[in-house]
DNA sequence: CTTGGAATGTCAACAACACTGACATATTAT
DNA sequence: ATAATATGTCAGTGTTGTTGACATTCCAAG
């Protein structure tokens, strides 16, 4: 197998990659991200939601009373997109929408007790699925899996991921 | 930093994982997997084909002669769906489709050389983004990469991937 | 104080890509 | 002969993304 092959070549300080070693990734991404969305899809259905709300749930909780701006180079989409969804999280109580103090051009997005407990259903059932994969595959895989995600990321993208994860007392 | 504290678990045999852990992961997926498009996407968005014609160019590749019915259950969609795809990739003159010679009712798919020529400038693309992660990240860490990711696919999709990975000669 | 620009919201139109449901056509299996 | 399989297709619908245009509100610089 691959692997052993890898290590060794690690051990010289090399890293030949074949395409087929590549491409092993490439799918492995693929079918990951499916299974990776699959439990807060079930749930989102449910409710008659999409992934997006579920995306704008998640970083709002992640960043309570963020403006719109913010979250619309986090989620990367035009504005008029996150509009939509925003529109329906706020009609609905899941989200609140506060006028700035200081500008009062800014909105500032925070969740409802309802909408904290539906991001909370939605990551809940997203961690577990992590928590088992992390489990099996041990604490040692979830380093090499998190540093090559990052790895992997666009610069800019990038910085919005280390805003988070810095931001958060871990 | 967490990694730390893992590790020293992880050679107590135990992995305990806090939420903030695991939402590190489902972030770093989700910023993972734009940057993992990004590239493909901007080579379809000149031949004005998208994400659902790469998909479908990457595993008739991979797998030439390959169903109709086996490509639906691989990429987990709709015939309708793949079906709007698959015409006019074979309109397009990149897809051949042949009357099976053993049951004439199958449909077997392959590339043409415009179709293998696309699909190879597709895959560079996210090869090399790939390639240049998998470098920066060294070899443990792509190990501990696919390991979590195999870990994270629902069953049946995870047969599809053994399937097309010990397939190939590696 | 006026004016330019930034932040936001909204309307309309459109495209990609998924879905369901229904129906047609070969072809194979029983 | 009949049932089941593999495929294709038509019609309709929904989510999520896009552009383009325009209005509002407000901060800041002249």
């Amino acid at each position: 197998m691959a692997q052993g092959q890898n290590r060794s070549e690690h051990t010289h300080g090399l890293l030949f990659l074949t395409d087929e070693q590549l491409r092993k990734g490439i799918e492995a991404m693929f079918f990951a991200y499916r299974g990776f969305t699959a439990d807060p899809d079930r749930i989102l259905a449910e409710k008659s939601y999409g992934r997006a709300h579920h995306r704008a749930l998640h970083f709002i909780q992640r960043s309570p009373g963020t403006t719109v701006n913010n979250l619309l180079s986090t989620l990367g989409v035009t504005k008029q997109s996150l509009n939509r969804v925003l529109r329906t999280l706020i009609d609905d109580g899941l989200v609140l929408n506060a006028v700035g103090t200081k500008d009062k051009r800014e909105r500032h997005l925070s969740l409802t007790d309802a909408g904290r407990e539906l991001e909370q259903a939605l990551s809940n059932a997203q961690r577990d699925r992590m928590r088992t994969a992390y489990r099996q595959a041990g604490a040692e895989a979830v380093y090499g899996f998190c540093t090559v995600l990052e790895a992997m990321m666009d610069p800019d993208l990038k910085k919005h991921y280390d805003q988070l994860t810095s931001g958060a007392t871990v």
